[in-house]
DNA sequence: ATACGGATACGG
DNA sequence: CGTATCCGTATT
């Protein structure tokens, strides 16, 4: 495994430093590999868009949990969203990775052409097999409302590296 | 515009 | 138990 590996104080940090930083970064899983270019943040307080608004329960325990970890949910029954728990031990906030380059435009794209599913809910981010690694940060940043959601529209919590195409 | 389909939270 | 909800995608 490569040596710049993200260390855990990486993601120890707010949410939407993290969701910043995180673009341009390489996920990797196996063979797959690409460059993060899309996120959003889900914040642990006051965001009512954020699985934590509903509180403390099994299936968000990931993100309470230590930061550097995966979490990854099913949505609509059909796709899953790969999520990075970030903040301190405690604190849940969560990046939501939208779109990695060469694995899709998508959160449910690109979980889907890397083979994720549930069983990496909770994985360690910085022991692998799934990865993220340091690279270039993108020159550019565009900041949006999240896409696809009803509550908390109006925060600007997206994240597009520039020279993505964009859909304002 | 809408069908799709499953895990989860919550009410009874 | 049942039912409402959900941070999409592919198809009409």
């Amino acid at each position: 495994m490569p040596a710049n590996v993200l260390p855990r104080s990486f993601y120890a940090r707010p949410t939407v430093e993290v969701a910043r930083a995180l673009l341009g970064c390489i996920l990797r899983l196996g063979p797959h590999a690409g460059t993060i270019i899309e996120t959003e943040a889900y914040l642990p307080e006051g965001d009512e868009a954020a699985h934590a608004w509903c509180g403390r329960t099994p299936r968000t325990e990931v993100l309470f949990g230590p930061p550097g970890h995966a979490y990854v949910f099913l949505n609509y029954g059909v796709h899953y969203c790969l999520n990075v728990a970030c903040e301190p031990e405690g604190v849940p906030g969560c990046v939501l990775i939208r779109a990695v380059e060469g694995w899709g435009d998508g959160p449910g794209k690109l979980t889907r052409h890397a083979g994720i599913t549930l069983e990496f809910n909770g994985a360690d981010l910085t022991r692998g097999p799934l990865t993220v690694h340091a690279a270039a940060s993108p020159a550019e940043i565009v900041v949006t409302p999240r896409v696809g959601i009803r509550r908390s529209r109006g925060l600007p919590l997206r994240f597009v590296a520039k020279s993505d195409t964009l859909r304002p």
